[in-house]
DNA sequence: TTGAAAGCGCTAACAT
DNA sequence: ATGTTAGCGCTTTCAA
């Protein structure tokens, strides 16, 4: 048992340079590669660093003069999402290799605590955020504004973004699923959805499909806005909700593919046909789409594309190199055999 | 556009201090609910906290002496990863709810991976970690010593942890999965897992199954490792190989449930029946193990619960609170009709 | 209940 | 090529 907790002080700079006989200065030099000193000292000064195990203070320097912060924080609507899982370690990824630290959070679609999780992160004074929506409150306006540093809205395209966008058009996507619906005879669609009070839970995608769907002579005979977040039960009892309506409706346009997949197991389990009896349509391009004994019908989005190129774009802009600030990342209609 | 990116220097203490009439330490002092003040004093600064909109710099709070810093760090192998995503929302929401900020980090299976990142971690001086393995390189151990802080081993159950552990056992799982394979009358096995390098990718699990299999009269006949990262495409392929190899195997044991999940599609298009022809086996409790057309004999592991516990954990410990040092936490083998 | 002083570890600016 | 000085914003300690 430990007498008391001694706060062990980790060395400093002016420790290394006792060691080395040098000032701290030169060996903050050193350790920065920056100019100004000759090889024999840097030798002098690595060795000391490395015989004390030395760990420079990262705090002192974001916090001192100059503060050359180097954390970044990103916030997403869950953590346990498949989609933004896949988003986020390309961000993380990226940030490694571009020596950033990221910070994390999430918001489950609600802009307050978007706010909320915005105003605890500008405590730690980042060099810039990543924001995975395009709606804001007027707090967290505000306080981008007051912070003054690089922002990237990365989801939903943003064409006149607070300060950079990268992503896709969500009613187009929408619009084009709608269109190959039409195309492939359907005209009696359901809408089913989880969860979306806010914005990026899919209402753009969904108006986009409802105006090529009802331009095409089709007609949404409903709308499911599950309480639930979205995922594979979610999409399984809503659709049985769904359908136990019966308003002879011919397909569903699901929010998301872990949603469509639960939709597609509980119409195997029912033996209902798929896509005779009722047609499938996804969003996202889960992995999980293409293997499944029916190749759902799905929008592809290339998550890992928006994380690696919204990194990047933060990174520019906080070292003030020259950077497009609206990047669009096109999506793709998959032809599975559920629609 | 801008002429000079003018640095906006946010406000501070003594800026407040000054418009509210009083010291800088008095406004510290309100801020932080310390003693000291008046409520007429309270108020008067809380009125310029606001009007300013001042932001507290947590840089310079954690640098400086006491160095109370709230910043958290945790390292899980793939934050893409379905499990690991729970993990990680759960431990994040907790840590907000304390007050903690979570910086984020994978190691890939890689031991030098997560020395890496620990490095990189520690240089910010975080109150504590979380580390998602009990095996480490000796820079980590190293690295660990001399910061003299709280660590959690997360996963993994280590009942003598360098500091702290919350876990389930990976040999017991395993093991009573084999016991229950051998129940049903399999008796020729093929264990299947992708990208376990390192620990914690399933291998006591594997030894777990091989002990009670082999001891019930069962044999393994067959042992795949992908060079993969876990999923449903590499479950896919992985049992297209695996059956391909001809061994006569009545059973897969999948390292995780997503692979499972693929293997039991492939068997799904080829028309092989589960479990008639060949039992699976998964493990994790994926969402989608329970919805799909056939329900996945797996075993459930309380990710959340993991999550919450080790956080809480950690928490306590940074605030030299009393606190267990080892907490195990159950799995549940779920039947499915697949086994 | 309040304030003044010192200092955390680092780096920019300015010597030498 | 190297050193000295000052100061970032906060909190701890000590004084009033």
């Amino acid at each position: 048992m430990k007498e008391k907790p001694v706060k062990k002080q980790s060395s400093n700079l002016s420790q290394i340079a006792e060691a080395a006989g040098v000032s701290k200065m030169t060996v903050s030099r050193v350790l920065r590669d920056a100019d100004g000193f000759s090889e024999a000292t840097r030798q002098k000064v690595m060795r000391e660093v490395e015989k004390s195990g030395y760990l420079p203070n990262r705090l002192a320097a974001a916090f001192g003069p100059g503060s050359a912060s180097t954390l970044v924080g990103v916030c997403v609507p869950r953590l346990s999402s498949h989609f933004f899982g896949q988003v986020l370690e390309s961000v993380d990824r990226t940030f490694q290799k571009l020596g950033l630290q990221t910070m994390i959070g999430s918001h489950n679609m609600m802009a307050q605590d978007e706010e909320k999780w915005l105003k605890s992160i500008l405590a730690w004074r980042p060099a810039g955020v990543l924001l995975s929506s395009k709606q804001h409150s007027n707090g967290t306006l505000k306080l981008l504004r007051d912070a003054g540093i690089p922002v990237v809205e990365f989801w939903n395209l943003n064409t006149s973004p607070l300060d950079m966008s990268v992503g896709f058009n969500e009613f187009d996507s929408g619009f084009e699923m709608g269109r190959r619906s039409i195309e492939r005879g359907y005209r009696r669609a359901a809408l089913l959805g989880a969860a979306h009070d806010w914005d990026s839970g899919g209402i753009e995608r969904f108006k986009g499909f409802t105006t090529s769907f009802t331009d095409g002579g089709g007609v949404i005979v409903q709308e499911e806005k599950l309480n639930d977040t979205p995922g594979f039960y979610a999409g399984y009892y809503g659709t049985e909700n769904t359908l136990n309506q019966n308003h002879k409706i011919d397909m569903i346009y699901f929010q998301d593919d872990t949603l469509a997949i639960g939709g597609l197991s509980w119409c195997q389990r029912k033996n209902i046909r798929v896509p005779e009896d009722i047609g499938i349509a996804g969003w996202g391009g889960h992995e999980a789409a293409s293997i499944l004994s029916a190749q759902l019908t799905t929008t592809a989005v290339p998550m890992r594309e928006i994380g690696r190129i919204s990194s990047e774009m933060l990174a520019r802009k906080v070292r003030h190199e020259t950077t497009n600030d609206v990047i669009a990342v096109p999506t793709r209609l998959v032809e599975g055999n559920t629609l």
